[in-house]
DNA sequence: GAAACTGGTTTCCTTTAGGAAACTAATTAG
DNA sequence: CTAATTAGTTTCCTAAAGGAAACCAGTTTC
């Protein structure tokens, strides 16, 4: 018996793979998809807010990755000309629109955990 | 006019995204979720489609990352007595479960290049 | 016998990600 | 005057991720 298959046939469906790798671009790293989570759930909120809501995110990841959400349009940056400056974040409409991916990562999180509980019960 | 309040009241949302966080444990990285994303689109394959398929994955890579999402039984391992061996990887029933995750991100994808291309239109 | 196929492993190296702590400036409350 | 608040920045460091190339064993084809 012979393994030799000429090599797959590799159909179009590449497409989807390439969006796949154009949305981990964005999104990769251990803090842009827990702070989009939080933007989703709680709205408008301050950079003390995320800083201290975050569990372990340091102040200078969070306002690198910050910076990097807002210049791919995905968060939106005001300041507010309070005594002290105050300032706040949310997610733009085009950032809401990753609502689905966030809950369909949420929801499989969920799903995970019921699955090692079925298994070791 | 002074910034300050109390601190923002954190409802207990929390759960969801500690089941972000839980899935971006396993997820994370520059390799897994494309991988998965083959995995569902062309079903069984071998080690060879998987590292001709996917852009610019190294051997060392591929191999430790399949080892990684078997360990998690995402994906199974077939090992087959031909000559040469021949080795087919698929996802297991809870891997499969990741494809909402997957089309999601694949969705987002196209959802984000149409809205980049408006904007310079 | 040489080359090519299978599915990897090993080594060595560079780059990136990430974290801790100190520091800034402007302002206010005590 | 001191301490604390706001929203960060800077520096220094380590750990992890990732890549290129060589190597391996077993088998088959030329």
């Amino acid at each position: 018996m012979n393994a030799k298959k000429p090599a797959m046939e590799v159909p179009e469906c590449k497409e989807q793979l390439i969006a796949i790798k154009d949305t981990m671009i964005l999104l990769s790293g251990k803090w842009k998809i827990q702070i989009i989570g939080w933007l989703l759930l709680y709205g408008k909120v301050r950079f003390m807010d995320l800083l201290r809501g975050i569990d372990g995110i340091a102040a200078k990841m969070l306002s690198k990755e910050l910076q990097e959400l807002e210049q791919n349009q995905i968060v939106a940056r005001t300041m507010m000309p309070t005594k002290p400056i105050t300032v706040e974040y949310e997610l733009t409409e085009h950032g809401k629109t990753l609502s689905g991916v966030i809950t369909a990562i949420s929801t499989w999180g969920v799903t995970h955990r019921k699955f090692l509980f079925k298994k070791e019960s």
